[in-house]
DNA sequence: TACACAATAGGACACGTGTCCTATATCTCA
DNA sequence: TGAGATATAGGACACGTGTCCTATTGTGTA
């Protein structure tokens, strides 16, 4: 708790080899921390155990505790961007099928307990740090990104105000999700609101109307 | 952080009055501390400071530091189904426009900087503490109650089954917005989301089809 | 006016926290 | 092999935490 007049963010050594992989090593016992134990309980002390290091050397690695979340979160994001790529890079028969890939990709990793426990302990603690409010923004405007390609090829008449408030409702509409059908929540296990939600995002993109309630 | 083998959890002594005053006011600056500097950064100390009595008196109260949170949720909580309560009371031209004013006020709540930070907390709270999850619980089947007995106005033929999921479906995206619509979020401004969100769910409810894609 | 009880303050206690410092051990490469 | 960089352990420090205890003040009633 000691407060340093210049908390100087002095970045970790990553000294190749070794050193990488103990960050890695690092990242992952924090996260399993989290999610084990949430954010109140994640201590340096707690993440050196999980290591089986010192806190001096994981003082080594990560001088802030600040920063060592910060690199979790980014490390996360990065995973999260490339398991959206890898499934774009498979082939489709039309771009609404290869949204529906992309929505199902989404809803199956929101079942994962990572995801299930790590994002809204990301969003709670969007409130407070900025760090983490920017990466959730940069997190989302990727995703968003992606919807709005996707829709723009289904929808090339569509006015670009309408793409992009679809994206973020088919976004925004996933996410809540994650609260009731994640993993051991009371939902967990019906894959008919999946199958519901999907249908009704794919209907939404296919007919949605610009500005008349009725098309 | 003294480990007591006995939580015997006491609850206050709500001695009437000055004593019930004194507990609302505990409940209000716990919850402002907690929207204002998040779950991170409440403590007795910042609760017993913002009240502006000593520590040793909020203890009187709260004996424990869980079960003032108890109160504050379960506060909370009874406000909500109160308010909406309070909204169905009025009169409306059909169940449709009736689940339309509460999807409305429950847009407008999630806006407003309380919801915004108070439910995010809540969420991540509920995966690692069992009392912020069964309230979690109880709140959204409550709201689910109500939507499921508005679709059953609007669609009595439907199958149960089919309604329960069209409710849950319904209160998951809407929670999703939070994220997006809330207070000092990206999209606060943009109305025209909500108004996309509630035709969708609107035209949803009124044409959705059991178990044939297209109808 | 006394008396019981509610309300309050203040401090002690044991412990957990992030950060820092110093001394070694281990590795890498000239 | 030896020198310099990297990696590691262990402990000290200052401080924040929840909980508990005791003494004092306020308040309403017999």
């Amino acid at each position: 708790m000691r407060q340093t007049d210049k908390p100087e963010e002095r970045g970790r050594i990553a000294g190749s080899d070794k050193g990488q992989d103990r960050i890695a090593q690092i990242l992952a016992a924090t996260q399993t921390i989290l999610i084990r134990d949430g954010y109140a309980r994640l201590s340096l002390r707690s993440i050196a155990g999980e290591c089986g290091i010192s806190v001096g050397n994981l003082n080594y690695y990560f001088s802030r505790k600040s920063e060592l979340l910060r690199a979790l979160i980014d490390a996360v994001w990065q995973g999260y961007v490339e398991e959206i790529v890898e499934i774009r890079r498979g082939s489709f028969a039309s771009p609404l099928a290869e949204l529906e890939s992309v929505l199902r990709f989404i809803f199956q990793d929101l079942r994962t307990r990572d995801t299930t426990v790590f994002f809204p302990e990301l969003w709670a603690l969007a409130n407070h740090e900025d760090y983490a409010s920017e990466v959730m923004d940069r997190l989302y405007t990727y995703e968003r990104g992606v919807f709005q390609e996707l829709i723009e090829q289904v929808r090339p008449e569509l006015p670009a105000d309408d793409i992009e408030r679809l994206a973020l409702h088919l976004s925004a509409s996933m996410e809540g999700h994650t609260l009731f059908v994640g993993a051991g929540k009371r939902f967990e296990r019906d894959r008919k609101v999946e199958d519901l939600a999907i249908r009704t995002y794919l209907e939404l993109v296919g007919s949605y109307a610009p500005t008349a309630p009725e098309n």
